[in-house]
DNA sequence: CTGAAAGCGCTAACAC
DNA sequence: GTGTTAGCGCTTTCAG
């Protein structure tokens, strides 16, 4: 069978109908009698008729097809949130284009209008930095977006995401709790919104409201390898207490400690804000702030296909709830 | 701005030249005059002009898109493959239709003739098992498909994968030269090609050509748990080496011993058959197969993109490197 | 309930 | 070099 070997056209005529009436069948549309719709039916069966999407999708102006923005498919973080995205869509009747922006070839606003090209219905966006660019190239156009599992500034934008400050909030109190003093929050990015709006402030906030002093961020740290050197830097500030971002980085600072002979955690505890399976599968087990990622996923795929219906909307910017999850890299006093 | 604001007919009349010519310098065909080719890209620009990638793929029956099966999108394995994938193909200007097939509303087959009616141009499968329907649903079809880290029992199919029994041999050798004897392989699952057909080979083979009796083979172990609960059983049957397909699962071993006080790799050396990120954050570290899935994934997506374009191909087969990653999971005498 | 016909936005002969 | 003209395969009024 060559791509398209039969057409629409093919089944009207082996069923002695017109096109449209193959179209309403096809289509689900009520309007045919049953007995035409059934012999209609049989002729789609006998000659194994798939209809081209891409005919169907330059005729009706709606291709069933979302746009994923993603910055690294091998982050757990995200590859959990697609899976949620991925599950929805499927329900849905949804295909997924996906669109990596690690790469610096590609950037966010290119990222977009290419989506928006292939006429997506709409986009899920999960990077946690959102240009200038990139928000403008969303405000441009009348096809929905959706953040996921992070924040941005412009409230247009509809979210799917978790309380950020709160959840830092309430692991710092754990390690506080537990004796620890000393605190530093070490970050990937430190200018993306999330960061610079949710947990730095929390950090700071927490740090002075428990006289605290200035405390220590640490910027930048990204893997595995920047995690596990930073770990000296630690020791050399007296650290005893970290919130880290990536639950990768954490685990880099868990190995250097063991490496090191540090007691994970009578003399350092670590906690980490967004946990995958990696750190549940390292031991000692870290302590995380635990996002429903898949949960987060599938929200915001459930919201764009409201959005991509035009159904109403009660809140554009949702909250799910997150868990501390308590292991073994704290005391949990 | 609307979706579709301005149509390449738009373009056409503010230039004074045809639709043609204005198809033309979008497509960069070189039969058009310089100052033409300058006047329509001014217009173009002045306009924001942005093909309509559906009405492209409909008129030229390419739709520069290509589809992704996948089982599973959180199993960093798949996700590495991915990105080699997604890096080449953004080279080469092809997006990607990801299509899941975890979950058990999506067969295979079902997952192919989504992409076929999607009208890709390509297909690139990642999924350790072929079943027959599928690998039909390919036959049927012109477009051209790639296996990727995996293999099947049609060699008609491209492919491009690591040698497993030679690497599973590496592997068994290297237990049994650190004096271990009682030797197990800890199987996802039993049934695909490569399991079938190259690893239980491989290790049948090695056991009876160093006599070593009939060996032990556990199947359906897939995840961390299942490895952690596998770990007393493998104690029971003396088991003091064991190579395990998943690194997940390798790491469920790890913990469970290490949770039992059991000296790896003293008492019980442990190798994994696939290595991603996990395999090396944990500790021990594990030593590992590693697949160079990133390449593989490249190579796959490249291989695609000249079946794609008719080129020849020199071999359909293609067979990449591997290293036998020697860590802390086993003495390495 | 069904058919005719006009597109959707673009590509690709084919002419000139 | 450039324009004209058929479609690509389907949806969607609009009649009847």
């Amino acid at each position: 069978m060559r791509k398209q070997d039969i057409t629409i056209y093919d089944v009207a005529r082996e069923a002695k109908v017109s096109m449209a009436t193959v179209s309403r069948v096809v289509n689900g549309n009520t309007n045919v009698r049953k007995d035409t719709r059934e012999r209609v039916l049989k002729v789609i069966n006998r000659l194994h008729y798939q209809p081209n999407a891409v005919a169907q999708g330059l005729a009706s102006k709606r291709t069933t097809t979302v746009g994923l923005i993603v910055p690294d498919l091998t982050n757990l973080y995200f590859a959990e949130l697609s899976k949620g995205i991925d599950d929805i869509a499927l329900l849905y009747k949804y295909n997924i284009i996906i669109t990596s922006i690690e790469n610096r070839l590609m950037k966010e606003d290119q990222a977009i209008q290419g989506l928006l090209n292939k006429q997506v219905d709409g986009i899920i966006y999960m990077s946690d930095n959102l240009p200038e660019e990139a928000a403008e190239a969303f405000k441009r156009t009348d096809t929905p977006v959706v953040l996921a599992g992070t924040k941005s500034n412009h409230q247009e934008f509809p979210s799917v995401a978790i309380d950020y400050m709160k959840a830092d909030t309430e692991a710092l109190n754990l390690l506080y709790n537990d004796g620890k003093k000393n605190l530093a929050l070490v970050l990937d990015d430190p200018d993306t919104v999330v960061n610079a709006e949710n947990r730095i402030p929390a950090y700071k906030k927490f740090m002075a409201d428990h006289n605290l002093g200035e405390g220590h961020i640490y910027s930048n740290i990204k893997d595995h390898s920047d995690g596990y050197n930073l770990y000296s830097q630690l020791r050399q500030d007296g650290i005893d207490g970290v919130i880290v971002t990536r639950d990768i980085t954490a685990v880099g600072i868990l190995n250097a400690a063991t490496d090191a002979g540090t007691k994970i955690p009578e003399e350092m505890e670590i906690v980490t804000a967004s946990a995958t399976q990696i750190a549940s599968v390292v031991r000692p087990a870290l302590t995380a702030i635990r996002q429903p990622l898949y949960d987060i996923g599938a929200v915001a795929m459930r919201l764009l296909t409201k959005l991509m219906n035009n159904e109403e909307i009660d809140q554009k910017q949702i909250e799910l709830p997150y868990e501390l999850l308590k292991k073994q890299s704290t005391a949990n006093k």
